[in-house]
DNA sequence: CGGGTTGATTTTACCGGTATAATTTAGCGG
DNA sequence: CCGCTAAATTATACCGGTAAAATCAACCCG
């Protein structure tokens, strides 16, 4: 079922029924009816890929991941394919494992020309993963480098956190880093946030506080509980995100100590999951959903040749659940 | 940057190109070499659309989830990954949300002769969703209708639950029943099994021990509560998955319970946050990437030719943890 | 009633590859 | 050194569409 066979059917050019499936104007309301018969007649679809090739665009836009069984990612596609449902676009995601050469299918969508969204990509502008010269879609880039990229205020959000603890008066608060090496940015922003606020009220930060972790929750129940066995033992705890938080939670309740009133944990991402767990996590809310949108957006802007401005650095929101309370020094205060 | 330029630039023609890029034999060593060396100073990269529209085939497989947020999707996607991987397939993921007409992606894919795996499909018969005279390539369906379906033994699965907290001395055992219009069929037999199990040991089913949910951990909590409040409340509750269980801990403890001494709870699935819980979730195992796995493992087959038998039935697993513990009869037995 | 428009439709060429058949080249025995 | 065969290479056609230019028809107006 080619669309000659279908021209043939209706007795008119291949070119008459491509302006009909493609919904070009021009077309006499009578003989749009006769092709319109014909391809429903035989079931006939139009071949995309003959399309695209011949055409030199296509509505199929792609978004890379690390990985799919990350909830965070999840959450960044599900923004992602909404925007592109409403856009009218189709989103294939492909998975690139941060660190391997590119998969030949992405090969595929640098040639199916609708764009491409890259999610924590291990580097786009690396020649020996991404071979140059190559024909460029338009790209974004979400939490990674590139020419257009869609970013977190990471830094930002860890002093909200830091500073929202230090507000309830805590003086003693640990973090707990994130992984370095799947998204080495995030995990440093974060750091780095945590130690200016600190650092800006004049909180000592001892090298001890500042634990190792890998974003999964084993690796924050690990890292807390090194932290709570300290001889002067943090009285909150920041981690990197939910998962290693809720490991914290665990960590401070193996140990007899309960959260909030001995220990106060905050999170990063505020994936659901933050909401389905006891207690509720207190955690800075990422706009995942919101980073898969704009990045549909952005690709339909390039596409009409706008220019994004980029970096655009997407605020974070402090969510104050179950998971913190008021540190011991306000509590001997109010004694 | 085409085929032809490289041809040009190696003194060649397009069909010497095309035999070393697709790595065909009878070409000269030395003549490959010029071709390689013309590929490589130009930066040349084989367009996969013409080639796919001219050869008839493509190693791009696809496969379409009902939504990427859902953890359950994950585990399965992953396991599809890996196979793929290992067998030098590229695998492209397209969400499919039940209910939902075909996206024009899926066009796209079924022109990519490469083959499709649906995870839950909506319904791969039904005509009004999926034209009917399409070009199909080989199509797998995992825990859905389809030529070639890949299932779990849910029914099995809920027995072994069911008669495992039989044996553990429960005499009160509530389900709450999982999504009905999602994965309908998945539900049913789960209840299926949980009712013959119970019904083959002459215990007592009162109609108000079967609650159903949607598979949502706060649907778990509600229909928990509602079953905890009833005058003559049950033990031991089997949830239709892992989400929903952890909310019935959670139903559990609110109400001052102790899991797993007031109240035993057993889940479906095994996701890797039944592991991350408090308690430690006892659960019945699906065989999640296993199933991805198989998926490509039999579109590699199809498209050999060989017709996997269908439909093929994967077993599950219990899992012991901590959510889980004897009835109270046991113990009053033993005192 | 002929020339100028406008709108609908078709013709021709091409997108970037591959299949198949035809052609050239190389190797070999006599 | 010739004829024959196998190997390497190339020419041609085609995959299933679209772009752009060309054609055709109908209409308008002086």
């Amino acid at each position: 079922m080619t669309i000659a066979d279908v021209a043939r059917a209706a007795g008119v050019s291949k070119m008459t029924v491509s302006n009909v499936t493609s919904g070009r104007v021009g077309v006499r309301p009578e003989t749009r009816a006769r092709v319109l018969a014909a391809i429903e007649h035989s079931g006939y679809q139009v071949n995309p890929l003959a399309r695209a090739l011949a055409g030199g665009r296509s509505r199929l836009i792609g978004i890379t991941v690390p990985s799919l069984s990350w909830p965070y990612v999840g959450e960044i596609v599900q923004g992602a394919s909404q925007a592109a449902e409403a856009a009218g676009l189709d989103l294939a995601v492909f998975t690139w494992p941060s660190g391997q050469p590119l998969p030949d299918g992405l090969a595929l969508l640098r040639h199916l020309t609708g764009g491409l969204l890259s999610i924590l990509p291990p580097d786009l502008e690396d020649e020996s993963i991404w071979p140059r010269s190559a024909p460029s879609p338009p790209q974004v880039s979400v939490g990674g480098p590139g020419r257009y990229q869609l970013l977190v205020d990471n830094y930002g959000g860890a002093r909200q956190a830091a500073a929202y603890l230090a507000d309830l008066g805590h003086t003693r608060i640990a973090h707990i880093v994130g992984a370095t090496d799947t998204a080495p940015h995030d995990a440093a922003e974060r750091l780095r946030g945590y130690r200016d606020e600190l650092h800006s009220r004049g909180l000592a930060l001892p090298d001890a506080y500042v634990s190792p972790g890998t974003y999964h929750e084993r690796s924050g129940l690990d890292a807390a509980q090194a932290l709570l066995r300290l001889p002067d033992p943090p009285t909150a705890i920041f981690a990197a995100n939910d998962a290693m938080a809720v490991g914290a939670v665990h960590a401070a309740q193996d140990l007899g100590l309960r959260v909030p009133h001995d220990l106060s944990v905050v999170g990063f991402d505020d994936l659901p999951s933050a909401r389905a767990v006891r207690p509720n996590l207190t955690t800075v809310r990422q706009p995942l959903r919101d980073l898969g949108r704009l990045g549909v957006l952005w690709l339909g802007a390039l596409a009409r040749g706008e220019q994004p401005s980029s970096p655009h650095i997407l605020p974070t929101e402090l969510v104050v659940r179950e998971s913190s309370g008021p540190g011991p020094s306000r509590f001997k205060g109010v004694l």
